[in-house]
DNA sequence: CGGCATCCTAACAGATACTG
DNA sequence: CAGTATCTGTTAGGATGCCG
């Protein structure tokens, strides 16, 4: 991991993917990378949507692709590949012969359902709140060009 | 306003594909598309910087440019539009004369940032054992084409 | 059936120049 | 100083077809 604390503001333009925060909250710089990976792990378009499919038990390559009409093939690859890679997920083949895989949530995987749900519970609780607010916005933004 | 990008962030509808799930796991089907809002809200390359800079208490245009060097102005003003819009933030402008415009933390924004804090817990908690799993993983992939 | 590889389009994101 | 507009390269992601 590149957490390269040097300074280079004036000499030129560093473009380094550092992201330092100089403010006081350097935790947060410290750790953004880690958080935004994670993150980008998990916010994803389908991530989510692949983890609450088999957070209800094991499910077949199929299964998935019936479960989440609205992914293609590629994406579904992807996003389990990503996650298996990652180690949230597990893939078993039974044989060659009539392939027929299983996929299944680590106990990794499982206690990022749980962070991930304290985030929902979030969002189921101010969604509503946060809609009204871009509502207002909106309209606010709509009078103000008529 | 033909802004088009502010116009995909705001037609939630235009990439809600609906998603449905048929399997067990209805609700989170019906909250997954609140929670992929809200995920993309967060999840979106500069939002955790943008509140990170201002979970320290509030800022004005440039001070958020200046601590986060890596974000682009355009970045910057779509990000702050984007969470202004979805009363994440507070503008304050004191006067049009010398332009001077304050950001802040709104309290929505703040129980968000206690909510993302939880998962940025579990990254920096479980990133090691991703990482060991990434590597592994990639060990074996590579031993396997070799 | 499961899983890549290929092509292609649309959204994303950086640099830059301009306005109030 | 605080934005906006435009032009452009980069990437995410859908459709499809082949191969195990």
């Amino acid at each position: 991991m590149s957490n390269h604390e040097g300074q280079a503001a004036s000499t030129g333009e560093a473009r380094a993917n550092v992201l330092r925060l100089s403010g006081p909250c350097e935790r947060w710089a410290r750790d953004a990378d880690f958080i935004r990976e994670t993150l980008d792990l998990v916010g994803d378009k389908w991530t989510m949507l692949v983890i609450g499919a088999l957070a209800s038990g094991d499910a077949r390559y199929s299964d998935l692709d019936t479960e989440i009409p609205a992914i293609s093939r590629r994406m579904l690859n992807l996003t389990l590949k990503r996650l298996q890679r990652s180690g949230l997920v597990d893939r078993t083949a039974c044989a060659e012969v009539p392939p027929c895989v299983e996929y299944s949530l680590t106990s990794l995987g499982g206690s990022l359902l749980s962070a991930v749900e304290h985030l929902a519970a979030w969002c189921a609780e101010q969604h509503t709140e946060i809609r009204r607010h871009q509502d207002t916005y909106d309209t606010n933004a709509a009078t103000r060009s008529a």
